[in-house]
DNA sequence: ACAAATATTTAGATTTGCCTAAATTTTAAT
DNA sequence: ATTAAAATTTAGGCAAATCTAAATATTTGT
């Protein structure tokens, strides 16, 4: 597969939400930043390349090759990001334009050498899940962490209230989007909650944990 | 600069023998493995483009800009090489192909993050001395271990008798190619060696020295 | 049900990188 | 100094990936 041809298949594959649902002409060429005739003469290529069903104005899904392929490229992406942030010390938000790159690299050791490198980990820097060698991997949900289950945990990947006072309580206390979160004890009380950040634990209200959404994996 | 601009500005580079002295159009082809009108057509474009200084029939040299570039591209080879082999345990001849894939990914931040994760090292696992970020580096020579100066140090990365005696007695001493081997000692009365290799010192004859090559920066 | 709006495909061009075959220039040999 | 050989360039074409403009199909609103 060629570089663009292995893009096409990741923006399918994304836009199927998992789930493998026909996709249409118009969301692959926004995905994409391309026109709606390049997608047409692309998705016919896959789909020649055994890759892709198309139907005429019906849309495209992958085949299933086609997923194969798209979960190595996309196992391939999430542990470069790791690979960024851990070993390399990028920031959380610096990662997705070189994984882009990266994730083309055609070898099937270095895959491999990398996960070990890293650790086998599950998520990547936002949270979302890695496949393993063989494909499989669990789903991702974002939930605000007053509703995440004692127990769990996640990573910090976004804020529903974005008002100074807010980003300032997240500073102070060193809270940031891409860290690992626990929570540990939840308050019948006031519904307050007992999280684990960084290795600290710090006791936050419900309200705060309302505002702040965790990607979990079940 | 697209991969195939870049992959013929570090052909014209090594075919330059550092010296940036003129180089053939048929001598771009072979180490390209494309055709000669294929080559002229390219060296045109980057003669365009300012990177190379092209004469009709007379060959091309790079511009001090191409010569930049050819730096940087070299210096992202070596570091990715080093990395596989350090970092993911590649085989000392296993690395090339990969590098020739990941010196391609474009990120300043990833180079100089990569260069300090690896200890800022001086060459690759060939022997190759690696540019530093402003373009310096050491030129690198073959020698026989029997003519290489007592204190200096460079990599294996040859045999001249490739007899199987020969390659067991290197395998049973822990020789092997890509290894630092440093000359500590020479005994006047025979010529024999002791030497370092992977932190242990062995003493070995002018006639085995006299078979191996190492790669050594002045 | 049918016109209008939207989505999709087709037709025709462009750029990049490569190829083969033919023409031209340079170099080597007599 | 010619001629033969080798190197190089030019001409013409092809495949990939993209684009614009025009044609066609589908969906939506009344
Ligand atoms: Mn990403
Ligand atoms: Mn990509
Ligand atoms: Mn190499
Ligand atoms: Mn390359």
């Amino acid at each position: 597969m060629t570089l663009s041809e292995e893009d096409y298949i990741k923006a399918i594959y994304h836009l199927g939400k998992g789930e493998n649902s026909m996709v249409s002409t118009n969301e692959v060429a926004e995905q994409m930043r391309t026109k709606p005739s390049s997608v047409t003469d692309m998705i016919k290529k896959l789909s020649e390349k055994g890759v892709a069903n198309y139907r005429k104005y019906k849309g495209v899904c992958l085949t299933e090759h086609g997923q194969k392929l798209a979960l190595t490229l996309v196992r391939k992406h999430r542990l470069w990001e790791v690979f960024l942030v851990d070993k390399l010390n990028f920031a959380w938000d610096e990662v997705h334009e070189v994984a882009e790159q990266l994730e083309h690299i055609k070898s099937e050791k270095l895959t491999d050498r990398l996960d070990k490198l890293l650790g086998y980990p599950e998520v990547d820097p936002h949270g979302d899940p890695i496949p393993s060698k063989t494909g499989e991997f669990k789903k991702a949900v974002k939930k605000l962490l007053n509703e995440v289950p004692v127990g769990a945990s996640g990573t910090c990947v976004g804020v529903k209230d974005s008002s100074a006072p807010f980003l300032k309580f997240l500073d102070k206390n060193k809270i940031a989007l891409g860290d690992a979160i626990t929570v540990l004890e939840k308050e019948e009380f006031d519904g307050s909650l007992h999280i684990e950040v960084k290795g600290k634990s710090i006791h936050i209200s419900n309200q705060i944990a309302a505002n702040l959404y965790l990607k979990i994996t079940e």
